[in-house]
DNA sequence: GTCTGCTACCCAATCGTTTGGGTAGCGAGG
DNA sequence: CCTCGCTACCCAAACGATTGGGTAGCAGAC
């Protein structure tokens, strides 16, 4: 812990010091392996680390980068912060960039497309390396912009073909929902299904249909409740789908943990036991699902990865490397609001 | 929308395409009020606008800052951006930054004293002009080395006397818990308190002793549980004060929502009804609160102010402005968890 | 004795803005 | 005619780091 406040001491001062020239402090700062080829002689490179660390010299990095032309800066785009889910992808990326030397700034877009465009026009404006895009839509547009203006960037949690990303494989996530609930002997199902533009939403709920279908059953169309992310939206939707007294499901599956709670209040208002009448799945694993009064059955979805692997992607892309779509994948946490045998009606 | 990528543009090329100095369009650029007071001709600076906004000038912030000495930068440090309430307050700030044309950098500390040192010196080797401080502890030693160092900083969420805050009204949020409790006839309570280190779980847990006092009740030290702020903590805390048959409350006041579900987990595994049989109260009325199944009272605690108001103090240090600290007013949200009278035993 | 190759440096330009200090040109007042 | 005060600009020096291109000095080879 130094005791000045960084930026007082410059290179040219170091310089002066030594009586050296400021590019030969740099030089010695900077080289990794350079000690030994001729940058410096290596009593040299000593005293300058040594003084360096004395005084707390902390490089100036808009200096630095307006000459390098690089910030190593990451931009980071999310739906909401507010989402448990994006916040802990934010943990990972925070870590894997701080790892690298690299910082980031991260804004939330609502999921609006004009807010998605502006907070993109300032993380460029303020001269990002790159971006990581939390909050794609599947209609790609601002996408395709984006690469023909040569902006690097990646896609996180949200996938969308073209585009290298990122995300959960969240078709087999569906795929272990419906197995699951298929193996209890549930027969008739419903999903809430999520947003359709987020393809999160779309894959998991074809991961769970295909599967579904696969085994035999039938879903037809008016099983598939599109909603928000949320609570309400959760709640809103199952309230729809249990009402439904012509076919009414004996388990449900939410796409997300909190559309899964507010399934739950649902399914609690009309007389329903969560657990017993009622199976319900929902999906991340957030670190709510385990400790709610019955505890919620959920694909664990490796979010903290994730991140990290959106940041090892776009660092690829920065330095021109040939980068493959990471696809990781998930488990299934079996608990008390799906662990039960449907018994014939 | 511009197609072409920030940074192709430069003042000095402006300048050329019209046959002027860069300096002159720097002035017109960037002068407020200062088209009229002899900057330039009104016509020039129409020409210059005009074209900046033609070929989607933006200019360049690491080189204004090598300049200027401002970063247009703020550092926010959290305990974990995974905390709702934490990721809530950090979308005012983004809000009010942008509003200001500040960006921000956040990172997530744990709580952890080693980590809030690195992360400081992190945000300050980038140069932010000035830092919100999300995860204060009460011991602050980390604030006095900030002071020494003259780094502009105020505190956000949590206070520490002696340094410029915004925060919610605490103390009155935790004597709004007892007040009610109080009058829905609960005369034995309990409080999970939360960590010790926080003025939150603090000044909430005092606050809500001195109103219960106030009115006439008891409280024993040991019906206060000090324990995490998450769904962990809050199982273990009522876990332990439940099981103590000596002195079962009616009633429970958890510092924060997560440690209430917690709580409310633990109930349910006892057997106890919440809402009936228990009363549960939480703190800052997270969007959950009100989706649970069993639908939570909460204080609700005006997060996006905090954190608009956080940026505000902020920018007011960085004019040099007097400020003081704002101390927000929560208000109590009973819902189903809370609201039933205590039958005298 | 010259040439080559090496070490250990130095020099100066450059990145894009900002800003204190000019100055040319013009009309008006004395 | 000189001076004053405008207006509407221009000039050049920063800010701190990076980097391509030197060069002085020395050892050894031919």
């Amino acid at each position: 812990m130094t005791d000045i406040r960084p930026g007082s001491v410059t290179l040219k001062d170091l310089a002066a010091e030594l009586g050296l020239h400021p590019s030969t402090v740099s030089r010695i700062l900077h080289g990794e392996s350079d000690t030994a080829r001729g940058a410096a002689a290596p009593a040299t490179a000593q005293r300058v680390r040594d003084l360096a660390k004395k005084v707390g010299y902390s490089p100036d990095p808009q200096a630095a980068s307006l000459r390098t032309r690089r910030t190593h800066l990451l931009g980071v785009i999310v739906p909401r912060l507010s989402d448990l889910v994006l916040a802990v992808m934010y943990e990972g990326i925070e870590e894997a960039a701080d790892d690298a030397n690299y910082s980031t700034f991260v804004m939330n877009s609502r999921d609006d497309t004009a807010m998605q465009r502006r907070k993109v026009e300032v993380m460029l404006s303020r001269r990002v390396d790159g971006l990581i895009i939390g909050d794609a839509h599947l209609d790609g547009n601002i996408l395709d912009e984006l690469s023909v203006r040569q902006v690097p960037f990646v896609l996180m949690n949200r996938a969308i073909a073209g585009f290298t990303s990122a995300t959960c494989d969240d078709t087999l996530g569906g795929a272990l929902v419906a197995q699951h609930l298929w193996d209890r002997g549930h027969r008739v199902v419903s999903v809430i299904a999520g947003e359709k533009y987020a393809s999160t939403a779309v894959d998991r709920t074809s991961g769970f249909i295909s599967r579904f279908r696969a085994l035999g059953g039938a879903i037809p169309e008016s099983a598939i409740v599109w909603a928000p992310f949320d609570t309400m939206g959760g709640r809103a939707a199952a309230d729809t789908i249990l009402r439904n007294t012509n076919r009414r499901p004996s388990a449900i599956f939410a796409v997300n943990d909190f559309a899964a709670i507010g399934a739950m209040g649902a399914a609690n208002s009309l007389g329903l036991l969560v657990g017993r009448d009622l199976a319900i799945v929902g999906f991340n694993d957030t670190s709510l699902a385990a400790q709610l009064p019955i505890a919620l059955s959920s694909v664990r979805s490796p979010m903290l990865d994730i991140g990290r692997e959106a940041v090892k992607l776009l660092l690829g892309v920065l330095n021109a490397d040939r980068v493959e779509s990471v696809r990781l994948a998930p488990t299934l946490c079996v608990r008390a609001s799906s662990d039960f045998e449907r018994t014939a009606t």
